[in-house]
RNA sequence: GCCCUUGUAGCUCAGCUGGUAGAGCAAUUGAUUUGUAAUCAAUAGGUCCGCGGUUCGAAUCCGUGCGGGGGCACCA
């Protein structure tokens, strides 16, 4: 006789136990026929679980989060049962759900095609169509390792094995296709619909460990209705056409080459926009009483060794021996030069906080497979700074970094942002206290912030906890750029001190920040987001001047001139093209101001405006357009 | 680094099972002198990524190297 009790607090009693499908059904019949799994006291189960005792029950459907990751992980399964027949064996191993969709791994030798895709999709389908209903049987464990070993399913067998002693060992049968699975599943295969699409495939490894076997990953995309389906491949396509190497070349801003993979051959116009980031992060850091210094490129070998870097990465860093046989590294990070320099001179502790800012170009050798665009690159340029300050000073220079960092992604456009916060791992350096000390004094940073965080435990670096900052861009897409990261470590290896005020010496604290983390990194993250079309003050090239005709090519170029004499970048299109060509053609570069030139304009000193993506006109005069785009060449928080 | 895939004109791409290359845009020249997203015409433009092999003959087939793309692994 149990006794359901539903989400909105009403009981349904039972005089036999009773399974999920009829529980929906004496709520309502098109919950009934909506339903697709259900919670029984918080554990998912499958409609046709039967329950025996009082308990509470909430039903899902393809609404519920639940109900999308079940029809996910069941398309998954049913990917798995095609493949497996149109190609028998082919070993299975494991097929989760994803953000968006699922994957499935197979064990195969030939490589799955674009057309075999074709081809299992399609089988799919077929699946969904034969209706094939599912059941649930428990093993035996020992019973379950030999059957999928004497089926030749080494993998599964081999996942079995590492099912905890007191676990069930469910299996899964889809018509007579079984797979083992914790579940739950959908009644049937018909119940799954067909708003699903498999996207690629690709190699992974086995448990994700590249010690192991590379097995083929199949990826897929499900969602409970086709116009889900549809929107989600329409967002995949606008993310595409943002994409910063399609971008950068049409705009001319950069482009990659053989001779040097994964390092940025940077034209006029895209190291003008580097150039404007840097000037403006100047201007900032100035006003935050940081001082800039630039170290070497190449620093001896030794110097890696006491940082402890040349055992902990040496494998990804460039160096290179002089003809007198000496090692060099190019450097992969500035800290160890900036340490040099705080070295120089006795400090007091007058003189703490210390920032020292640089613009520094590391090199790191990462593996090819890694290299994306300006995302990830071999070399590139560090916003990097180090505050030298004492324990009690960290939470104000936390605080100071944070609020920095707040503006500067404000300024360019990134208002949401999120912090990740990771505090002390097992293997580490330092005292307790001290690090008491500065996860408590970090701590307060963020929670100062009101920012939104989550909490890495134990994944700090070995010498101190971080901050790692987030942002989100125009297409709900996380980047995480900023660091702050406290280091009880570095300074002490390199012999830093400074006099404290009973006379003795003391290691300072170091904190190592960068707010973009790498300039070519982050140029690409700006490109993503504005769709190429960057805000007028870090626009390469502002403004285009176009002449309607021959006649009026003098004052186009006279108006020109004045724009370019006040510091903003501007030209002229003297071409032989007609007004509509010139429009497009300027438009798809992305130039957010054209000013039009002709006999009105002339006449009256003035110039027609027309921004990018506004098919408005605006006609002002000379003085006063000049004056305008003063004010709109600076950053928002100047 | 690993798996799959890919490399043809400045760009985007076509080129069936082998017979030494083609389009659109861009460029150049000429005509047109244009009022808000492509004016017309002509011309020129190629070591088909590099190296090696098979073949009478290779952009095409095979091997190999390098690069790109999608993932995996990595990301101080």
């Amino acid at each position: 006789m149990p006794s359901i009790e539903l989400p909105d607090g009403k009981k349904l009693k039972f005089k036999e136990k009773v399974s999920g499908l009829k529980v929906a059904e004496t709520i309502s019949k098109s919950l009934a026929k909506e339903a697709l799994l259900m919670s029984v006291d918080g554990d998912l189960r499958d409609l046709n679980f039967e329950i025996e005792k009082d308990s509470s029950v909430k039903i899902f459907t393809p609404k519920d989060k639940e109900g999308l990751e079940t029809i996910r992980h069941d398309t998954a399964h049913i990917l798995a049962m095609a493949v497996q027949e149109l190609f028998p064996g082919t070993q299975v191993t494991i097929g989760p759900v994803i953000d968006n969709g699922f994957y499935y791994d197979f064990s195969r030798k030939e490589p799955f095609t674009e057309n075999d895709l074709k081809k299992i999709e399609q089988k799919m389908m077929e699946i969904v169509d034969r209706n094939e209903p599912t059941h649930r049987e428990v093993w035996n464990r020992k019973r379950a390792i030999e059957h999928f070993k004497k089926i030749g399913e080494k993998y599964k067998s081999e996942i079995i094995k590492d099912i905890p002693e007191g676990e069930e060992v469910s299996i899964y049968y889809h018509g007579k296709w079984h797979d083992l699975c914790r579940g739950p599943h959908l009644s049937s295969t018909g119940k799954i619909g067909k708003n699903f699409k498999l996207t690629k495939v690709a190699g992974a490894y086995w448990r994700g460990d590249s010690k192991n076997e590379m097995l083929q990953r199949i990826y897929g995309t499900a969602w409970s209705t086709k116009k889900e389906l549809d929107e989600y491949l329409k967002r995949i396509e606008e993310a595409e056409k943002r994409d910063h190497r399609k971008l950068g070349k049409e705009m001319d801003l950069f482009h990659f080459r053989e001779e040097s993979p994964g390092s940025v051959f940077w034209h006029e116009k895209g190291w003008s926009l580097f150039q404007k980031l840097i000037s403006y992060m100047r201007t900032k850091q100035n006003e935050g009483g940081y001082k800039e210094i630039n170290t070497p490129e190449i620093l001896d070998r030794a110097l890696w060794e006491k940082s402890g870097h040349w055992e902990k990465f040496g494998e990804n860093m460039y160096t290179s021996t002089t003809p007198d046989e000496k090692i060099f590294a190019i450097k992969p990070m500035n800290c160890p030069g900036c340490i040099q320099v705080y070295n120089q001179g006795l400090k007091s502790y007058r003189d703490l906080p210390i920032k020292m800012s640089e613009f520094g170009k590391v090199h790191r050798y990462e593996p090819s497979g890694a290299l994306h665009g300006l995302l990830r690159v071999r070399a590139f340029t560090q916003d990097d700074a180090h505050i030298f300050c004492t324990e009690d000073q960290i939470t104000e220079e936390c605080l100071s970094v944070t609020n920095l960092i707040l503006e500067i992604y404000k300024d360019l456009g990134f208002e949401n942002v999120i912090l990740k916060y990771s505090d002390r791992p097992e293997v580490r350096v330092g005292d307790d206290h001290v690090w008491d000390k500065s996860e408590a004094a970090l701590l307060k940073a963020v929670k100062a912030s009101k920012l939104e965080y989550s909490v890495n435990k134990g994944e700090g670096a070995f010498y101190g906890p971080k901050i790692e900052f987030v942002l989100r861009d125009a297409i709900g897409r996380d980047w995480q750029c900023g660091t702050l990261q406290v280091d009880l470590n570095l300074p002490e290896r390199l012999g830093a001190s400074f006099v404290d005020k009973d006379g003795s010496k003391k290691v300072p604290v170091m904190l190592h920040r960068a707010l973009f983390g790498s300039l070519e990194r982050f140029i690409g993250i700006l490109i993503e987001n504005y769709a190429g079309k960057l805000p007028f003050w870090i626009s390469p090239l502002q403004v285009m001047v176009i002449p309607i005709s021959e006649d009026f090519d003098n004052y186009a170029k006279e108006v020109n001139k004045k724009i370019n004499n006040i510091g903003i970048s501007s030209e002229v299109d003297l071409k032989n093209h007609n007004l509509n060509y010139k429009i497009r053609e300027h438009s798809l570069s992305k130039i957010p101001l054209l000013l039009i030139c002709g006999k009105k304009e002339v006449d009256s000193n003035t110039v027609t405006i027309r921004r990018l993506d506004s098919n408005k006109q605006e006609n002002m005069e000379l003085k006063r357009f000049l004056k305008k785009i003063t004010a709109l060449n600076k950053a928002p928080s100047n």
